[in-house]
RNA sequence: GCCGGUGUGGCGGAAUGGCAGACGCAAGGGACUUAAAAUCCCUCGUCCGAAAGGACGUGCGGGUUCGACCCCCGCCACCGGCACCA
C-alpha cells in the first residue's frame, strides 16, 4: 500500500549521514558535565537480523538518551555485539563457512539496520565478544576467579545435551530439552571447570536492596537464589560405619522423621556398597533415574518411585529410632546434602512416597489430621509427641532443636540456597580459550597475564566430536605446549567458555574501550558506573543479570570496579508478538521484517508505533494497521508547518501546551510511552480544531516528539527556520500557573450515580462548596424533596449527594 | 504443585479510590474527486426509546466505602517463570 505524506526516506537518510559524520551522540570524553549511562542488552548478531522486537528496547532507551541529552547530561549510550555463540557455530558448520566470518557479515547487516532505524549510539565504542582485544579481558577476569578460588574444576552429574555434545548450566535447560538446539537433555558424568556463584549468593541477595530494579526483577532473583535457614544435622548408621548428612528447614519436626532417602546419585550407595544387599536393584534404579532430566523427574511426580537400601539403616539422633533408608529420584543430588529425613505427616512429598510405599507416620505438630493430608502449617502447629518439644509452637521448637542439636554435637544451625554454581565449561570451538595450561607435574599452571589474550587457532576444524571433547582438542600444534612453569610437555584447556562470560561485563568495557593495558581505566570507571538505566527482557533476569551481578561484584571486591553493584536501575519491556497474538517464529510465518516496515513507513512512524502499541512493559501484538495509524499521524505533524500563525505561546492553547509538557516529560521518565504519544496526538488534534499554531508553540511540539521521531522534527526544525539543530536544543520546562483554569468540569452525583456536569470556579473548596453548588437550580432540582445524609465534594472533580 | 503477571468495546489500550472506554486501529456515513487513493468532517460499549432520557456494563461470587476496573476475601480462565528445593 502506498503512503503519501512526506518524504520519509529521503529525510532519514539525510539526518542519519549527518549524525554519522558529525558525531553527534558519540560520548563527551570531558568529564565536567554529570554523566547518564542508558544500557541495553547487546544484541546476538543472528544471521535472522534484526528482530521487530529489538527496536522496543531501544527505542525506548534511545529516547531516555536523547531526553537526558537535551536535559545537559553527557550521555553514554554505546551498542556491541554479544557474538559468540552456538547457532553461529552451528550455521558455520552447516553451510562450511567460518564462524568468523559469519560474524563478521552478522555484525554488519544489524549495525546497518539499527542506523537504519536511526538509533544514537556511540558507534566509536563498538565492542565485540569475540574480538581478541575484547577477550582478553573475559580471560583476564576469568584468571582473577582462578586465582580468588571462585573457578574449580569439579567431577559432577551434569545436564548432557545429545545434540550439541555439550554440558549445559541447569539454566540453560528448558522443558527437559536444551534451550538452542532442543534435543532431549541426561545426565552424565563430566569433568567441568564451574564458576564458585554460590559464594556470592548473599551478597547478590543484600545487594538488591540497594538499587532501583521493578519489583518482580528482584523477586524472581530472590527466588532463584532461594535462601533458606535450617540445620544440618548427622544420622548415624547402623550396619556399618559413618553418618548420612541431611539439610531441613524443619529440625522441629526431627522426632517424625521415619525414614531417609538418598538420591540415586548420593556418594553413601558407592561408598557402602559392600554392607548393601539389594546393589542390583539400585543400579538398576539409578541408571533409570540417570535417564531423566530434573524436570522429567518432576514431571513424573505424580507416580514417585523409589527402592529400599537393604543392610543398612540410619539411627534417628533424637530418639534413637532405627529407620530405613531409601534410594529415590525426588530427592535431587544437587540441592542441599543430596539427602533428606523424611517427615512424612508434615510433607506433602514425603506423604506421598510413605503413602505408596506403606511407611510409618508420626505426628508431630498438632493441629491438622494426617489421615487425610499432611499438616505443613508453621503458625498455629503446637508440637506433640517429641519429647522436650512437646507443647511448643513451630518457631519456638525449632529454635530449641537446633539449640539441642548444636550442644550435643549432632548438627549445625545451617543457610541453604537453591542457587548453584555456575557449570562454565563448553566443549565448542566458537568461544573464548580457558586460559589454563595441564602440567603432568605443576597441575593446572593458568596463563601469565601478558600472554593473553589466548587466541582462538584458525581453523576449519571447528565440528563438535562425538566423544565429547572440545575441537580444540584435535589441534596437535595448538594444544601441545611446553608447561610454562616446569617446561615439561603439557596440554592446553580445550574447553571453551559459555556465551554468557563476555555478556557478564561488556558495560565496564563500554566506559574505555579501547584501553589496551587494563579492562578500562579506573578513571572512566568511576566517572561511568553505575549504569543509571539498564533495559532488557524478562528473560535474562535469572541467567545473565545474575551472572553479570556477580562478576561484577568480585570485581569490586578485587578493587577492579568502584561500585558494588553494575545497574542502578533495572526495567524490562514486553515481547512484540505476532498479529496472531502468539510469539513470532518462522514456523508459525507471523514475523514481522523492520526492513519491510522501515520501507513502508520509515523508521520515525516505526520508533513511533512501537512505542505506542500498549504498556511498554506488556506483551504486545504487532498490528500493521496500528503502525499505518502512527505514519498518519506524522504526516498531521508535517503538515502544521503551513499552519503557523504568530508567535509567542497562544491563550486559547496556554493550558494545553503547558499539559502537554508536563505529560510528556514525566510519561517518558515512567516509561508510559504510550500515554506520552497519546497526550501528543489529542494536542495536534486541538491544534487542528484551531486552524492554526504559533511558532513556539509548534517549537515546543517538536522537541517534545524529537527522541520518539528524531528524523521528522531535525528536518522541520530546519524547514521552520530554526538555526542548529535540535538535538542541541534544551528540553522544555511547563509552567504550573499556566496549567490553572479559571473553570472545571465536575461530576454530581446522587447517591454514587452520575446525574450531570456543571461548570464550576476551579478555586471551589471542601469549605465553600456547599453553600456555592447546593443552591444551584440544576443540583436543586435533583435534591428536591429528600433529606440530605452526607455531602462529599472533591475540588475538580466531583459532588456527590448521599440523600433518603 | 508453587511463584509472578494479566483479564476493560469489533481490536491494541486509557483511567491505581472520584465522570469507565483517553489515544489509536477497524467499521459505517458524509465532503472533495469523472472515479479511486490520499485528505478532511461526523458516528461508533450493550439494551429500551422517534427523541429527550433511562437501565445495564471493566472474567465470576462476596465484602469494605458516600463512591471500586482500582482495596480486601473466595473462585475461574489465560500467559510467563520455576519445580519433588526438604
Amino acid at each position: 500500500m502506498a503512503t503519501k505524506g512526506y518524504d520519509f526516506t529521503a529525510i532519514e537518510k539525510k539526518w542519519q549521514t549527518i549524525w554519522d559524520e558529525q558525531k553527534c551522540f558519540c560520548a563527551d570524553h570531558d568529564h565536567s558535565k554529570p554523566k547518564y549511562y542508558t544500557l541495553i542488552e547487546f544484541p546476538y548478531p543472528s544471521g535472522a537480523g534484526l528482530h521487530v522486537g529489538h527496536p522496543r528496547s531501544n527505542t525506548a532507551m534511545d529516547i531516555i538518551g536523547r531526553k537526558k541529552r537535551m536535559e545537559g547530561y553527557n550521555v553514554l549510550f554505546p551498542i556491541g555485539w554479544d557474538a559468540f555463540g552456538l547457532p553461529t557455530e552451528n550455521f558455520a558448520i552447516k553451510n562450511h563457512v567460518h564462524p568468523a566470518a559469519v560474524t563478521a557479515k552478522n555484525i554488519d547487516r544489524f549495525r546497518s539496520q539499527l542506523k537504519m532505524l536511526g538509533f544514537a549510539f556511540d558507534y566509536d565504542r563498538e565492542v565485540d565478544t569475540t574480538d581478541p582485544a575484547y577477550y582478553r579481558w573475559t580471560q583476564w577476569i576469568f584468571l582473577k576467579l582462578l586465582e580468588n578460588g571462585l573457578a574449580y574444576k569439579a567431577e559432577m552429574p551434569i545436564n548432557w545435551c545429545t545434540g550439541c555434545k555439550v554440558g549445559l548450566a541447569n539454566e540453560e535447560v528448558v522443558d527437559g530439552v536444551c534451550e538452542r538446539c532442543g534435543s532431549p537433555v541426561v545426565r552424565r558424568v563430566k569433568s567441568q571447570w564451574m564458576l564458585r556463584i554460590t559464594a556470592y549468593a548473599q551478597k547478590l541477595l543484600d545487594g538488591l536492596d540497594q538499587v532501583d530494579f521493578i519489583e518482580k526483577v528482584k523477586t524472581q532473583q530472590r527466588n532463584w537464589i532461594g535462601r533458606s535457614e535450617g540445620a544440618e544435622l548427622d544420622f548415624k548408621l547402623s550396619g556399618c560405619k559413618g553418618a548420612l548428612r541431611v539439610f531441613t528447614t524443619r529440625p522441629d519436626t526431627l522426632f517424625g522423621a521415619t525414614y531417609m532417602v538418598v538420591s540415586p546419585e548420593h556418594p553413601l550407595l558407592r561408598e557402602q556398597a559392600d554392607k548393601i544387599e539389594n546393589l542390583d536393584e539400585i543400579a538398576a534404579y539409578q541408571q533409570e533415574a540417570a535417564r531423566k532430566s530434573d524436570f522429567e523427574r518432576t514431571e513424573l511426580n505424580k507416580d514417585k518411585t523409589g527402592v529400599e537400601i537393604r543392610g543398612i539403616r540410619a539411627i534417628n539422633p533424637v530418639n534413637g529410632n532405627e529407620i530405613p533408608i531409601w534410594v529415590s529420584d525426588y530427592v535431587l543430588v544437587s540441592y542441599g546434602t543430596g539427602a533428606i529425613m523424611a517427615v512424612p505427616a508434615h510433607d506433602e512429598r514425603d506423604y506421598a512416597f510413605a503413602r505408596k510405599f506403606g511407611l510409618p507416620m508420626v505426628e508431630v505438630v498438632a493441629g491438622g489430621d494426617i489421615e487425610k493430608e499432611a499438616y505443613t502449617d508453621i503458625a498455629d502447629g503446637v508440637l506433640v509427641n517429641s519429647g522436650f518439644l512437646n507443647g511448643m509452637k513451630v518457631k519456638e521448637a525449632k529454635a530449641a532443636m537446633i539449640d539441642y542439636l548444636e550442644k550435643e554435637g549432632i548438627g549445625t544451625r545451617k543457610i541453604n540456597y537453591k542457587l548453584r554454581d555456575w557449570v562454565f565449561s563448553r566443549q565448542r570451538y566458537w568461544g573464548e580459550p580457558i586460559p589454563v595450561i595441564w602440567c603432568p607435574n605443576c597441575g593446572c599452571v593458568p596463563l601469565k597475564e601478558e600472554d593473553l589474550p589466548l587466541e582462538l587457532p584458525k581453523t576449519d576444524h571447528y565440528m563438535p566430536t562425538d566423544t565429547g571433547e572440545s575441537p580444540l582438542a584435535l589441534m596437535e600444534d595448538w594444544v601441545n605446549v611446553p608447561c610454562p612453569k616446569c617446561g615439561a610437555p603439557s596440554k592446553r584447556e580445550t574447553d571453551t567458555m559459555p556465551q554468557w562470560a563476555g555478556s557478564s561485563w561488556y558495560f565496564l568495557r563500554y566506559t574505555d574501550p579501547h584501553n589496551d593495558k587494563e579492562l578500562a581505566s579506573q578513571e572512566e570507571l568511576s566517572y561511568w558506573m553505575p549504569v543509571d538505566w539498564y533495559n532488557g527482557g524478562m528473560e535474562h533476569t535469572t541467567l545473565h543479570l545474575l551472572y553479570s551481578r556477580f562478576w561484577h561484584k568480585f570485581l569490586y571486591d578485587i578493587g577492579v570496579v568502584p561500585t558494588p553493584e553494575p545497574y542502578q536501575r533495572r526495567t524490562s519491556h514486553g515481547m512484540v508478538l505476532g498479529a496472531d497474538g502468539q510469539k513470532m517464529s518462522k514456523s508459525r510465518g507471523n514475523v514481522v521484517n523492520p526492513d519491510d516496515v522501515v520501507h513502508e513507513i520509515g523508521a520515525d512512524a516505526f520508533r513511533l508505533y512501537s512505542m505506542f502499541m500498549g504498556a511498554f512493559d506488556q506483551a504486545i501484538p504487532w498490528s500493521t494497521q496500528g503502525a499505518r495509524g502512527c505514519k498518519r499521524f506524522l504526516d498531521r505533524v508535517w503538515k502544521l508547518q503551513e499552519m503557523v500563525k504568530g508567535s509567542e505561546y497562544s491563550k486559547e492553547l496556554l493550558a494545553d501546551t503547558h499539559q502537554t509538557i508536563k505529560k510528556v516529560t514525566e510519561d517518558f521518565d515512567r516509561m508510559k510511552f504510550n500515554t506520552a504519544i497519546a497526550q501528543m496526538m489529542s494536542y495536534v488534534n486541538a491544534v487542528y480544531d484551531k486552524g492554526s499554531i504559533t511558532k513556539e508553540e509548534l517549537k515546543t511540539l517538536l522537541k517534545l516528539l524529537y527522541p520518539v521521531a528524531p528524523h521528522i522534527t531535525e528536518e522541520m526544525w530546519q524547514e521552520i527556520g530554526e538555526k542548529g539543530y535540535i538535538h542541541e536544543q534544551s528540553w522544555p520546562v511547563y509552567d504550573e500557573n499556566a496549567l490553572a483554569r479559571d473553570e472545571t468540569e465536575i461530576a454530581v452525583q446522587i447517591n454514587g450515580k452520575l446525574r450531570l456536569r456543571l461548570m464550576v470556579p476551579t478555586s471551589l473548596t471542601r469549605e465553600n462548596a456547599e453553600e456555592y453548588l447546593l443552591p444551584k437550580p440544576e443540583v436543586k432540582a435533583l435534591t428536591e424533596g429528600k433529606t440530605i445524609l452526607k455531602f462529599v465534594f472533591i475540588p475538580g472533580r466531583l459532588l456527590n449527594i448521599v440523600v433518603k
